[in-house]
DNA sequence: AGAAACATGTAATCGGTTACATGATTAT
DNA sequence: ATAATCATGTAACCGATTACATGTTTCT
């Protein structure tokens, strides 16, 4: 699985950064939907690429803004990063709590699944606006990072799923919704039950 | 984000079993594509829940196999995984070396792209395929975890979204195979750039 | 007035993986 | 023969998260 270091030379091989421009692109732009790293592990990560020569930098001053650290990708951090890309890549890795919630929607008050269900939805919708945000090429701002055909690949392949799993909800949901709605009165005791033992 | 304890505890709550039967009926059920834990993370965890009140056990011995540790939910043990259930679940989780290699695809030789796509697309399959079969209920054996509404439900919806992302990635390889093939002239220069700069 | 954005960094902690250790049985 | 399955457990290690520390400016 690509670590942290990783990600960081990917996008500095699109153009130099700080740290803190490098967290806001991998959780805006459509990296957001495979990728994550914290300051708390970016920050250390720069460090160390730096410390092996991947990496270059500059303090960038400021006026009324804290300094900056425009970090650079060197020679060896192309190499090092080509290296990474020849590698076969790792296995996707889905965790989801709602699906396991879901799972023992057995167990679970039937408003409170269909609650959570409009928010996982929610949630969904929300992730395609910002792949659509970042997608249609702003004619406005300058600060929109442009996409090549990859990116666009990759946030249009986000998309086709997050579209599916909404629809799969959509269709489905009355399916864990009604088992509760049709045992509705054998569940008291059941939930009785489950309290009380 | 549910941690191991909850995940054994979420299949103990359907009944007895010993870790090693736990790691099976997650990598094996619908569970395996949103949960994951290893051997190493189970038993430790299955102490701790023990130690807790938890959970409880009482060793099974069996001829010509190694003494297995049967493991049964207790009621704090139902009530401990009730008040799980009751918490926000956590947002999903999705890591993907193989999309991070494709935004950089770029560089990356043109048949690897393919060859990775390719492969992408099987390992998919694949899982449908573990899916298909947990799913359809079995006539002869019995060991087969009959699911219920919602375990099919589970299943279900990661065979949707599976099949979104197959027939995404079917649909619009090209752009990303396209690119290198339409740029294979220039391609040369660039490459030599990218491992001589 | 207060929150959010800008900006970097460290330390404590945590949850989990990997590898190791052991060993019989069954299927190929 | 050899690999795979069954079965449990520990120790070393690792990568990453969270919280903390600091301070200005801009937006609401």
């Amino acid at each position: 699985m690509v670590d942290v270091k990783t990600v960081c030379l990917g996008v500095l091989s699109e153009g130099a950064a700080s740290g803190y421009e490098i967290k806001k692109k991998i959780e805006e732009g459509p990296y957001s939907l495979f990728v994550d790293a914290s300051y708390g592990s970016i920050y250390p990560a720069l460090t160390r690429l730096a410390k092996d020569g991947f990496v270059e930098f500059h303090t960038a001053e400021q006026d009324g803004r804290p300094d900056k650290k425009i970090y650079t990708i060197t020679q060896a951090g192309r190499l090092q990063f080509l290296d990474q890309l020849a590698r076969a890549p790792g296995d996707d890795r889905y965790r989801s709590d709602f699906l396991f919630y879901i799972v023992f929607s057995d167990l679970i008050a039937p408003q409170r699944i269909s609650e959570m269900i409009d928010e996982q939805i929610a949630r969904y919708r929300r992730k395609i606006q910002m792949i659509v945000d970042c997608t249609k090429t702003s004619t406005r701002s300058a600060d929109t990072q442009e996409l090549n055909a990859a990116g666009r690949f990759a946030a249009d392949h986000g998309r086709a799923i997050l579209e599916a799993a909404i629809r799969h909800l959509e269709e489905n949901r009355h399916l864990v919704e009604a088992e509760a709605l049709m045992s509705r009165e054998p569940v008291r005791a059941s939930a009785a039950q489950t309290a009380g033992i």
